[in-house]
DNA sequence: TCCGATCTATTTTTT
DNA sequence: ATAGATCGGA
């Protein structure tokens, strides 16, 4: 520990060593910007600082891993585990859970995942008769989020004209309705989401000063990874939480915010100075990570991108070699040229699986490159994805813990009470929501009081009713004396769920079954470490509710343990952010996947898209793949694709590109003997040709999420309509021929919805 | 109330 | 492709 200092450079031991007052890191990719925050903490306690007064904070669980695990090489774990880090929402939790009280929640509240979010609003719609086309489950989702990382309550929400307005001419003026009952709802089952974890701890915050204090006297040294990542909600409680002493340290690089969908804000980098007049600026601008020629590249495409803090990204290290190209005519077959050239640079140079990483813009392209890699017998992990905890027999299975915790949570009631089957059916649940809702109270006490809250069921009904509140009591009393593992066997066991899947007797239920076991044996080992460490510590360790609370906010599959350790990684680009790999490959560089379609009509978007690319470009160290395939599935489709113009934003000098350039769907169907056309793609192509009585509607009010017909393409959806008067033009996705850009003044379309 | 067959929406990214 | 929703019959 003595002369860790010596393992930094000029401008990192100068952040490093600043570390008093407010301190703004900018840092390009590459540059060291964990090592400054690590070695930060490490340097506030040789100082003699009480690792007790440091909080850390980042947004991945893997990046808040990372760090624990580098801070605990530094200075040893005794003392490295005191030092509060961890992400935002985990903190804010446990903050939460202590300070609940003063907010009126319990320190048992459920935290629901946006699976959990989306089925409330869901049966929110449904209860509101609302069409779930006009109001997608998702788009309510994120508009309700966007308000709450904004710290607009629901009663701001409706007081607000401009949003008012917005949602009024986006023709979903309900929102503001199913915000407030959406709102109403977890609080009435002690729930909260991931955006409450925020907007509550600012409530907290705000409204009792001596939390507020407690929490100032015991952070004395802030500090934040990402900082360009943070929304209003984040920003406002640093800005609290850092108020007395002003200790704050913030790290980020605007070049790599990717998160402005969820409500991230830049401005807050840029704010910074305002907020701490006597703040120190520093820049890290030597990347250390990466070849030259992969910085170079890095740095030419985010040149085109006009909203940026001037910086310059340099780095001393080889030249390296050129980028390498892959072009495939479809998704399988760019699995298996990875794959190949994963495979080739691995025995000629002898390198480690685990130097590989593929990266891709969505989870659903991890499938071929999977196949590619099992193809060449390459061992592989993946991280996200429908992960683990989302599987419907684990979620049916945690519900039941959930409501054994929190008998109030709602959700997980209507998830359980008839999974396995035990004939309570809807009827009987409609009534009892009903009755919910007449009395304002939440289901469990309606369901455990029947009689009071006027519920008129037969006497079979509410035998059924009553043994179910009893067995959840059951497990709640037994909570207390067995251990996680004994309690959510004999849960598993008693509710009979195990048995559903047992019986079910498919290859499926077996995989289900396996599943369950591994969740048990999770808990096994959960309850096993809490024992070990348990000695005079914590007696809540290895309980099921502190399990239940450690997996609440892990989304993702971060159970690295088991011999993770030599395989090629498999990540989306916002999860690979902040890690670096020897060998990467970025695949699925085309229109409308990468840039994704969803954001090339505005700039700040596509914007965002490029930062991402970034982001993808400059995690390779010694090696960078790009790789377009000519077509896809998608959406269990046969779709065309076109090369991402991020691909013509890499100087040509960089890629070693073969030289003949072909491309496009001419060429495609020319020699598409190679590519496997799904016989019912190539008859509804047919089929669907031209109707001499087709008749086209007026186009004038087409949106978004429309469902059209086409004489010559068929059915389809818009995905995305741009441009005014004359030149305005539809995205439209049309079922077996793909995605087609249509001129309206010229395209015959039928509105079908 | 249950069960199976059929229809339908869903896919951006993370906590 | 796939999970969930819906509907009709038992």
């Amino acid at each position: 520990m003595r002369d860790i200092l010596s393992d930094l450079n000029k401008e990192q031991l100068v952040a490093v060593e600043a570390t008093e007052g407010p301190v703004m890191v900018i840092a390009g990719a590459g540059s060291g910007k964990t090592r400054v925050l690590t070695y930060r903490i490490a340097n506030l306690m040789r100082k003699g600082i009480d690792p007790f007064n440091i909080l850390s904070l980042t947004f991945t669980n893997k990046a808040a891993r990372e760090m624990k695990d580098r801070v605990m090489q530094l200075i040893g774990d005794r003392e490295g585990r005191n030092v509060w880090m961890g992400t935002f929402h985990s903190i804010f939790a446990k903050i939460l859970r202590i300070e609940g009280k003063h907010l009126g929640y319990p320190s048992n509240f459920t935290i629901y995942d946006s699976d959990d979010s989306k089925r409330l609003i869901r049966s929110i719609l449904s209860e509101k008769n609302l069409d779930t086309k006009v109001y997608s489950p998702s788009y309510v989702a994120s508009r309700i989020s966007m308000a709450k990382s904004s710290l607009v309550s629901p009663r701001a929400y409706a007081d607000n004209p401009e949003i008012i307005a917005a949602d009024e001419s986006a023709r979903k003026p309900e929102i503001k309705n199913i915000y407030n009952t959406y709102q109403n709802r977890l609080r009435r089952a002690d729930a909260m989401d991931f955006d409450d974890l925020l907007f509550n701890t600012y409530l907290l915050f705000s409204n009792f000063a001596e939390v507020l204090l407690k929490y100032q006297r015991k952070f004395k040294y802030i500090m934040v990874d990402e900082y360009q990542d943070t929304n209003h909600a984040q920003y406002l409680i640093l800005k609290k939480l850092a108020a007395n002493t002003e200790n704050i340290c913030v790290v980020g690089d605007d070049a790599q915010s990717i998160y402005g969908f969820r409500g991230a804000n830049i401005s807050n980098m840029l704010n910074f100075k305002h907020d701490y007049s006597d703040y120190h600026l520093f820049k890290l601008e030597q990347n250390y990570r990466s070849t030259k020629n992969i910085v170079e590249a890095a740095n030419h495409v985010i040149s085109y991108n006009k909203d940026q803090i001037k910086k310059k990204v340099w780095t001393g290290n080889d030249q390296g070699s050129l980028l390498g190209f892959i072009h495939a005519t479809s998704d399988n077959e760019e699995g298996k040229m990875v794959a190949d050239s994963v495979f080739e640079l691995k025995m000629n140079n002898q390198l480690p699986n685990s130097d590989f990483a593929i990266l891709y813009r969505t989870n659903a392209q991890s499938r071929s490159m999977e196949e590619g890699l099992r193809g060449k017998n390459i061992p592989y992990k993946i991280y996200g994805g429908t992960s683990f905890y989302n599987r419907k027999e684990i979620k049916d299975l945690l519900a039941y813990f959930r409501l054994v915790i929190n008998h109030n949570d709602e959700d997980s009631l209507q998830r359980s009470i008839n999974t396995p089957a035990r004939g309570i059916g809807k009827t009987t649940m409609e009534k009892i929501v009903v009755a919910a809702d007449e009395h304002d109270v939440n289901m469990w006490e309606v369901i455990t009081n029947l009689a009071k809250y006027g519920v008129n069921l037969n006497s079979g009904t509410t035998a059924k009713l009553m043994n179910f509140s009893t067995m959840i009591k059951s497990f709640a009393a037994e909570m207390k004396k067995k251990e996680a593992y004994d309690l959510a066997r004999h849960i598993a066991i008693s509710s009979g769920l195990l048995k559903m899947f047992r019986d079910e007797d498919t290859p499926e239920a077996v995989s289900r079954v396996e599943n369950i076991e591994e969740l048990l044996n999770g808990i096994k080992q959960f309850s096993e470490k809490g024992a070990e460490e348990n000695e005079g510590d914590l007696e809540l360790q290895g309980t099921l509710e502190e399990f239940m609370q450690d997996i609440a906010l892990l989304t993702n599959q971060d159970n690295e343990d088991e011999e993770d350790k030599d395989k090629v990684t498999l990540m989306t680009i916002h999860s690979a952010k902040g890690l670096e790999f020897p060998y990467v490959y970025v695949v699925g560089l085309e229109e409308n996947l990468f840039p994704s379609i969803q954001s090339i009509s505005t700039r700040t978007e596509l914007e965002e898209e490029r930062r991402l690319f970034y982001v993808a470009i400059t995690r390779a160290e010694k090696h960078l793949t790009l790789c377009y395939a000519e077509s896809r599935f998608r959406w269990g489709q046969f779709t065309i694709t076109e090369p991402s113009r991020f691909l013509d934003e890499i100087d040509e000098s960089l890629i070693d590109r073969p030289k003949k350039v072909s491309m496009g769907a001419k060429d495609l169907f020319g020699s598409s003997t190679k590519t496997k056309v799904p016989k019912r793609n190539l008859k509804s192509i047919n089929t669907s040709s031209s109707d001499p009585s087709f008749e086209s509607s007026d186009t004038g009010g087409l949106q978004t999420g429309m469902k059209v017909e086409h004489p010559k393409f068929g059915k389809g959806k818009v995905m995305a309509v741009e441009g005014n008067g004359p030149n305005k033009k539809a995205t439209v996705f049309f079922n077996g021929v793909g995605q087609k850009s249509l001129l309206l003044r010229f395209a015959k379309l039928k509105i079908i919805v």
